[in-house]
DNA sequence: AGTATATATAACTGAATAGTTTTGTACTGG
DNA sequence: CCAGTACAAAACTATTCAGTTATATATACT
């Protein structure tokens, strides 16, 4: 996929709120099956296959087997990608990035206490 | 405007790559005229003022005056937040993350060469 | 074999998107 | 005041989107 096409899938994966919540899903508590991923929904099960969908085609999860189910793995690259995107174009936006510097603040912090693993 | 909602209009705006485009303009040049942005485009002027409508929306770009022209102006905040979003999960994607690790890098080394400013 | 479980696919609907062309509006300068 | 410039708004079209319900497929269990 052309690198332009990989960030409209990924940034248009990550514009729905429940997209987004399924990632933050995944990235607490590992694989999940669809079922359980559609539970906290108010929402079908073919609406959540549809995500997983979009969130598929941005390279953004992907699928195992297990019997029936088909648990759900995030895949943090595109994630890398689009953030690196952003903060490319931090150089130039910088005077306006406090809160960003702050983000990154607490992340070399947490870093720092975490130990260098 | 809720939180989600920013991050889906900002998320969404950035999913086009006329409008990023248009953003990476805006960062390297400055403030620009619509007929500017327009110009290496192969589409009309209407359609570059919705893809602005809809950078306006997102808070990614405001509008000053200046006779007729209406000069668009970066305001990167948005971009902070999505940045912020996703460097919050990336305690939990460590390992997938050597990538945005080598851009941080880079980032910390700009930062050390351009002096505490 | 027959039923239950987990998920995918199909067919449909309504709303939103991205583009077009045409027209309107606001300001400038002779 | 009038022509030109810069832009916005309206009206239209085709495509995509997000959801639905109903059906099909794949695997497991008895």
């Amino acid at each position: 996929m052309a690198d332009t096409a990989r960030l409209d899938a990924t940034f248009h994966a990550l514009s729905d709120p429940t997209r987004r919540a399924i990632l933050a899903r995944l990235a607490r508590e590992g694989d999940v099956t669809v079922m359980d991923l559609a539970e906290p929904f108010a929402m079908s099960q073919p609406a959540i296959s549809k995500h997983l969908k979009v969130l598929e085609k941005a390279g953004l999860v992907s699928r195992g087997r297990d019997a029936q189910k088909r648990p759900v793995h995030l895949e943090a690259q595109p994630l890398a990608e689009v953030t690196g995107w952003l903060i490319e174009y931090r150089k130039y936006w910088q005077a306006q990035f406090e809160r960003l510097d702050d983000l990154l603040e607490e992340l070399q912090q947490l870093e720092k206490l975490a130990g260098k693993n």
